[in-house]
DNA sequence: TGATGGTAACTTACCCAAGGGTCACTTTAC
DNA sequence: GTAAAGTGACCCTTGGGTAAGTTACCATCA
């Protein structure tokens, strides 16, 4: 099999396996044995747990920062801004769910290319989440920069716990969930 | 210093490494330098690292269960719950803040003792979000069970990112930290 | 009162398994 | 024949876990 290939499959092992364990949990012979390879392989194309972290989280990343910053550049009421942000990373994700754990993931060690690589994807996400929090709550009067903060941590942290649900709903496809999440949101918040 | 005092102290120490690194990344060596101890007085008096991991497990699991139970069984308007439980976890952790992480770990074994204390308190707390969401969805026309579970885990999710936040803001006070949700959810929603 | 023995707190130094990482080698395709 | 894909067997550090011993305190008793 070609190396570029392979490396995809590993990128796509890993991605499930440092999701579901953590950097700190995960196995390199777990990863190389779910596809069917053997670690020094894996640490021919990669280098190092760290080497292979990181193509997991650039991959998750640079996906996910582009489809919200698509879909947050294309404006709207600010209402309707989560819903829509929401089904660009459903979308984006379907069949790969447990990429979104990867930037978020308080096992890496605190301090190294992957504390800077998932810090700054974090760090350019929540640029988002505060810009979607501000025009939010000024919109109702509440002006208060560390309320705005709060508000877009929560906000990913709702994100974070629909996406958990989510990987325990394989059947559930992204349309289904984006419809569910709109279907709520309008019941509970008239929005 | 006598043992119950000790332990005490382990026991705290214990609970802010296991949430601040997870299970998997926490190490017992550290616990012990924390405190001023080294390794085997650890291992005398919690036998291993999951003894210890139960420990600090069961101290935050019981008064989390506590506090809640009490919350719920006073009663109240639906939309009103959400503040008085968030109120209730912030007045019992304010001192401790990283406990309810030991409930929430990915990192823990997938088997064993810690996997069943830790999903047996996650089930209880699970049964008020969905009693909550139950009340709080049907008063508004939804009655999709799997809403309602999607409701319940999302609260849970609320609750985890709340307490993230408040964990970098150690100036910030339960009293306050009640205030800015009550601020925020009224301001938000109109609750 | 002071010697004595026992117990609880605590440490140094070690064992061992797990897992990250490497080397020398074999197979396969062009 | 050579270059790339791939492996078996190994090294070594980390960290969970333990054995054996030391100190400090306190109760007891000539």
């Amino acid at each position: 099999m070609p190396r570029e290939e392979r490396e995809a499959q590993l990128v796509v092992a890993g991605t499930e396996e440092f999701g579901r364990a953590g950097y700190a949990g995960a196995s390199m012979v777990e990863i190389a044995r779910r596809v069917g390879v053997t670690k020094p392989l894996l640490y021919q194309y990669f280098g190092s747990k760290d080497g292979l972290y990181l193509a997991c989280l650039h991959r998750a990343g640079d996906r996910l920062t582009e489809g919200v910053a698509t879909t947050m550049a294309a404006g709207g009421e600010p209402e309707q801004m989560p819903l829509k942000v929401l089904a660009a990373i459903f979308t984006t994700f379907d069949h790969d769910r447990y990429a979104w754990r990867l930037l978020r993931d308080a096992t890496v060690p605190a301090t190294g290319d992957i504390a800077a690589a998932a810090a700054d994807y974090r760090r350019r996400l929540d640029a988002f989440a505060v810009l979607g929090a501000t025009q939010l709550l000024t919109s109702r009067g509440l002006a208060d920069p560390v309320d705005i903060e709060a508000v877009a941590q929560v906000w990913t942290g709702v994100v974070d716990s629909l996406i958990s649900w989510w990987i325990d709903r394989p059947d559930e496809d992204a349309a289904a969930m984006a419809a569910r999440c709109a279907r709520i949101m309008g019941g509970l918040f008239g929005w």
